[in-house]
DNA sequence: TAATTACGAAACCCTTGAGTTTCGAAATAT
DNA sequence: ATATTTCGAAACTCAAGGGTTTCGTAATTA
């Protein structure tokens, strides 16, 4: 209804403000989680005011919600995924794939959403779609090209072992298991997952 | 100064209502975390008032903090580790060692505590002395019995299994990780835990 | 220039929830 | 009996934060 003809005149929205506000959010949601980031917060960090929030999105929740997905965005990039050769290196690529920082951010992120989660459940599944189900893939993928060419062994549980992987992640870099997962992923993978993958066998 | 001689006169208080409000609030940290915890609901719950409560904690931080002290009590008997003569066996009892639900909620307390954990970093502190601690030091006995009995691998590497246990039960219940986290623990431990321990061999 | 729309800052409204106080009733001491 | 303390319920205070509105200013078009 708006959409082709709006704006005809007056001054334009200026579109670079959207990833400033979004880039804003996600630096905030890093440092203090879901329920700790206030409106506020976000407005100044962008270098402006709520109302210019408010005018492009209609709630916090939905702010969050294109947050998240822009995060993921290019970020598992499911049709360029790493090749190094054998699995292990492939595994910590797909981790580390940016500069300094980048995946540091997006893990605190993460494990600062429970709220988030279960008072939003229908915007948390289109988060869910667009980040967790992407990252998940990539792990199982990089894990079905190594049993293809013998690397691991064909009876191993690919699912669970990446389903671990994501789980470790997550919970690694938040507060209250920093004392006890003090193994960081290289070690996990070296360590655990690679060893039950080349040898499946189990005692039942 | 009032310990010994407090309340000469008057009515007494009634004991049993302290255990009754700390169940109510493990109760409600189960169903909702700390930040869903109303200091009503509690009271309500425990049928009283808050007053009452208030009468007994100086803030609902501080309930917390005995209520999670409370709950670990017994819950990891260090003292009297699960003996079922294999790893596998002893690692799953000590995981489920109550009747139906009982180790669940303490699950789902356990998941809830973002927030509480950021912001009261005393008290957390001494929770994780209580509650984590004696729970990842169990898990590292039963480990370390069994490579003493030959079951796994001397090479095996105990610390970084005992903290995948803690990470991926933390993580399982989490509903924002539901979806991705089905494995359950036993099959965690059968396909990926024992194994490892069993072939500690890696690619390095 | 005049109308229109976006901008950023501040004030404002409204709900939630922690913590306090009040109050009548019940229990326990002198 | 009377003073004292607890009990449970309700009313209250106060701060935080989501969301809205106002307002003066800047940009854009007619």
């Amino acid at each position: 209804m708006k959409k082709s003809t709006e704006a005809a005149v007056g001054r334009k929205r200026d579109h670079t403000l959207n990833t400033r506000i979004i880039e804003a959010a996600l630096d905030t949601l890093a440092e203090t989680g879901f329920e700790g980031m206030t409106m506020d917060a976000v407005a100044t960090r962008a270098k402006t005011g709520k109302a210019s929030v408010y005018r492009r999105w209609a709630s916090k929740a939905e702010l969050v919600r294109d947050a998240l997905i822009q995060m993921s965005k290019g970020s598992v990039e499911t049709e360029q995924l790493p090749d190094k050769g054998c699995l292990r290196d492939d595994l910590l690529a797909l981790l580390k794939p940016y500069p300094a920082g980048y995946g540091e951010r997006k893990i605190k992120v993460m494990s600062g959403l429970g709220r988030f989660f279960t008072e939003h459940q229908d915007l948390a599944e289109e988060v869910m779609q667009g980040v967790f189900v992407p990252w998940s893939a990539a792990n199982r993928q990089l894990m079905e090209r190594a049993m293809a060419r013998g690397e691991i062994s064909a009876a191993a549980d690919i699912e669970t072992a990446c389903q671990v992987i994501v789980a470790v992640t997550a919970c690694r870099t938040q507060a209250q298991y920093g004392r006890l997962i003090t193994r960081d992923l290289t070690t996990v993978i070296d360590n655990l997952i690679l060893p039950a993958l080349m040898h499946p066998t189990n005692v039942a």
